[in-house]
DNA sequence: CCCTGCTTTCGTGTATACAAACCCCCTTGT
DNA sequence: ACAAGGGGGTTTGTATACACGAAAGCAGGG
């Protein structure tokens, strides 16, 4: 694994996991010399989280880590209805019935992985993962799914936010799996309104259990 | 200006201007020797056309220009019809009338521009910039903005590949007058249907005309 | 004649040294 | 006392040298 690709995951991961807090400035020689790397490769990470709009640079000042105001919650939230309503309607044409009847079988049987503990909650996570993953291949777009992964980026970041209590997280396996369910049934304006239901009732979720840093 | 912005914007250029075309290696020691800078600056410019779509990474053998198929242009109409009818709906909503109306204004007589020679062409183009800019604005929504803005790179390198012909720029001066009239008058449907049908007819003349690399 | 293995060579990935720009702060003058 | 200008220090921007890896070419054997 290149060290660039290696700095890239680990500030990364730091960012979204709200270790590396918003305004904290990165500067390069420290930064390098806490990853174990060289500078060159360093930039080449903090240009990469830049594009993606987890950094920005502050005008000689280095690169500082990017928040997320409520109003950025609104925006993000308002951009995914866009994208993933599309999505979900354009999987109910193109995607196979079969694949999304399977993911909707899984998610009816999710409560059971949610009650557990954490290992199993990470295997619902990843059930949810592969769903976002069987929409992308779906598609058959290619920039829309670009779209939609550069967005996921800040999402999860959201999501670490807000408490993910077994309540919640229930309810929006039963919302995941009436979206499989309308894509699987070929149609797309039921499965754009289950998507559409499903982010409102996230948001609000979001917004309600939300806790400023 | 930073070496490495001078490169990128430079590559940026050559790229769009299908002057360097699709398939083309650009090795770091040639394109740096050809830009008169170093490889450090001209690695950063690269990685910058890469988040962008512009270039691909070869698996260790440097980056190419990327292509641009039939499929991707359908592709790429797709997402646009679904990012700027939403945008179109967000600036009747919420965008300042007075500005839509001058803007409209000033594209109903926007066929004087075009009948002219080059320059004022380019102030035609100029002018379609300004209504493009003003829905950005009138949006608030920075994520939709720069979802918008990536997307955009990738369509003016497709305009390249379509004949502007008086006669169509004249249609679509119409079909733009009639957007921003509907974002004017706050009708968001109405701005949506209108953003709609402008990029159905674009596309058709796009693929109608287009000529393959 | 073809296939395989090695060698050479080119190209990227990384480290480091140098240069320039910027900010902060101190000093000085009004 | 406050503002403006200069100097020191820190930080980014750039260049270059080196190391590692892969791909192409060549030679030798089957």
């Amino acid at each position: 694994m290149r060290a660039s690709d290696k700095a890239y995951a680990a500030l990364r991961e730091d960012i979204i996991e709200w270790r590396l807090l918003p305004g904290t400035v990165l500067a390069e020689v420290e930064q390098s010399e806490r990853l174990g790397i060289s500078r060159t490769p360093l930039r080449e990470a903090l240009s990469r989280l830049t594009a993606e709009g987890l950094t920005t640079t502050a005008g000689g000042r280095g690169v500082v880590v990017t928040g997320i105001s409520l109003e950025d919650i609104d925006e993000l939230f308002e951009l995914r209805e866009t994208l993933e309503g599309k999505a979900a309607a354009l999987a109910a044409e193109r995607g196979d019935a079969a694949t999304f009847e399977r993911l909707r079988d899984e998610l009816r049987q999710a409560p059971a992985l949610i009650s557990g503990e954490d290992p199993a909650r990470h295997a619902y996570y990843g059930l949810v993962g592969r769903l976002d993953a069987a929409i992308d291949a779906a598609i058959h777009n290619s920039y829309l799914a670009q779209a939609m992964r550069s967005l996921r980026v800040h999402l999860v970041r959201v999501r670490r936010l807000a408490a993910d209590d077994a309540e919640r997280l229930t309810a929006a396996a039963a919302e995941h799996a009436a979206i499989a369910e309308a894509i699987a049934a070929g149609n797309p304006r039921l499965a754009e309104a289950a998507t559409t239901l499903h982010l409102h009732r996230s948001l609000t979720h979001v917004k309600a259990t939300h806790v400023p840093h």
